[in-house]
RNA sequence: CGGGGCGUAGCGCAGCUUGGUAGCGCGCCUGCCUUGGGAGCAGGAGGUCCCGGGUUCAAAUCCCGGCGCUCCGACCA
């Protein structure tokens, strides 16, 4: 027993407990967890085969739900002529600083550069141009999959890498309305799928003009709470009004015979929805993964003595093919590694469940079964197995859903002047409630004293008026507070 | 982009103060042995000491410059 709790010192030593450092654990939880590796070119990374696995679940599971409402997926180019990017004046303002540049190739100076794309709103606003014509055009309904790259002075991985992975709707339509209609819809597909899939808890509001996209009339976004009380934005969606139409000259002959400038919108979120999953679910045993977005789901461990070898590893695989149609599921049969080290490994990988299947349990026509959410282990029946262990899926899923709104609910917090928010986020952190008057000196003012931004104006606005933290002006808005990712 | 920490074998680190044969743990390879929470023994392989200059008879070590990672701030998905 003694022998068994050192080992397990040891072990854990090999992440940062996550209340010592935070940040160091994040890191460690993604090297043991074998995700990315660091690439030679600067805030650059390798998303290695488990990682990019937990993205296409991602990929999967938003994709869906695209074509679902009537999305279309296309693909757009990498690089955009500098003079596409130029012409929306706000657009560039806000990206210029951080766009890669192309300046030559096949060996000669290129005579116009070509931005390598941060965000594809200019080039494909210049195709939506050519494509509609016709009120009978619209809506234009467009998604891709792509690579964007973005100049950041600081990177880490997954929450803010040079190039990152991402999806970016674009859509056209015909009213403002219908484009506001677009914007919240997706916004809500968002909160629906990081809720439902990823098991994070998110509030979806409206961005403050300040804290708005470059560009657009209207930002909404969903935000997170992290394990260490910072806020992360983990989806957006945007309104783009006619900004980007009255640039790039995309009109329509509408029905009433005048020619009108569509209205757009565009939305997108990126790999670092696996940064949320890691800083939400994770432990100081490393990765948590909801059963949804997991790679693997079930993981076979077979307790193979020399002489009982072959016939437990029968036993094991034949239990492992007989759930291959209901869950992903793998069988670790290598013989180099014990129990004991596996059981580490693919906890700290975050497999959802580990089913331990030995000599003892064969005798017993059971096996054990380990869930990774809450570390319980329970003799189960071989019989009914299957439903056992959907079912014990999705009780993970429900249960890390639940443990991270509990969560975020315990670190929500209010605050009525200055003081009290600087108390929350030097002791506790979390969100904040506080009233805004909606005048930006007042937004400035709040992060200058303490360093918390406005997350967004939720949508659902609890009950009662609140002052404005900073003005003292009643009648305003309540707006979430806090220190950002 | 400012401030701090770090860069030595695949990983984690010691050595650097006070210059003189490059080390430890884990991992890796071979064999034996072993499997219910990171087993054991024996043998073995593996190094541009981040890069470039400089000082010196001699640099992982001292000096200058750069690059990268990381943390904290300013800017962003």
């Amino acid at each position: 027993m003694e022998k068994l709790s050192s080992q397990e010192r040891e072990f854990v030593k090999e992440i940062t407990p996550k209340s010592e450092d935070f940040a160091q654990w994040y890191v460690d939880v993604i090297r043991k967890a074998d995700l990315i590796d660091y690439a030679p070119v600067k805030g650059c990374m390798v998303i290695k085969p488990y990682g990019y696995g937990i993205w296409e679940r991602i990929q999967e599971a938003f994709d869906r739900r695209f074509k679902e409402t009537g999305h279309q997926n296309a693909y757009f180019p990498i690089f955009i002529p500098e003079s596409f990017f130029q012409k929306e004046a706000e657009h560039v303002e806000g990206f210029a600083p951080e766009v890669a540049w192309v300046t030559h190739g096949g060996g000669e100076e290129l005579t116009e550069r070509l931005a390598v794309r941060p965000t594809s709103e200019t080039l494909i606003c210049a195709m939506y141009s050519k494509w509609i014509q016709s009120w009978r055009d619209l809506p234009v309904l467009i998604n891709q999959w792509c690579n964007v790259v973005r100049w950041e002075k600081s990177t880490r991985p997954f929450l803010r890498t040079t190039e990152f992975l991402w999806q970016e709707g674009h859509t056209a339509h015909r009213t403002e309305e219908e484009a506001e209609e677009e914007a919240l819809r997706m916004l809500e597909v968002y909160r629906e799928r990081v809720e439902n899939i990823l098991a994070i808890p998110v509030i979806a509001g409206q961005k403050t003009e300040k804290e708005k996209f470059a560009g657009a009339l209207r930002t909404y976004s969903i935000e997170a709470l992290m394990g260490d009380g910072r806020a992360l934005q983990a989806g957006t969606s945007h309104n783009l009004g006619q900004h980007f139409a009255k640039v790039f000259d995309i009109t329509f002959l509408d029905q009433d015979d005048q020619l009108k400038y569509v209205w757009q919108t565009s939305w997108g979120v990126s790999t670092r929805l696996i940064g949320a999953l890691i800083m939400v679910h994770g432990d100081d045993r490393g990765l948590v993964l909801p059963p949804k977005v997991a790679p693997l789901q079930v993981v076979v461990v077979p307790i193979a003595p020399r002489k009982q070898r072959e016939m437990v590893l029968a036993e094991a695989r034949a239990l492992a093919v007989g759930l291959e149609d209901r869950v992903q599921i793998k069988l670790d049969d290598r013989p180099e590694y014990t129990p004991g080290w596996k059981f580490n490994d693919w906890e700290m990988r975050g497999v959802p469940l580990r089913i331990e299947i030995g000599p003892r349990d064969i005798e017993k026509g059971q096996v054990v079964l380990v869930r990774r959410d809450t570390g319980e282990k329970t003799a189960v029946s071989r019989e009914g197995l299957e439903t056992r262990v959907v079912r014990e899926l999705e009780d993970i899923q429900a249960t890390l859903f639940r443990r991270a709104k509990r969560f975020m609910d315990e670190n929500t917090h209010q605050a009525e002047t200055f003081a009290e928010i600087k108390e929350i986020l030097e002791e506790r952190r979390g969100l904040i409630w506080a009233g805004w008057c909606g005048k930006r000196e007042c937004e400035d003012a709040v992060k200058e004293e303490t360093g918390a931004t406005i997350r967004c104006i939720p949508f659902e606005q609890p009950e009662g008026t609140m002052k404005c933290v900073c003005c003292g002006k009643g009648e305003s808005r309540k707006v979430v507070f806090a220190r950002a990712y």
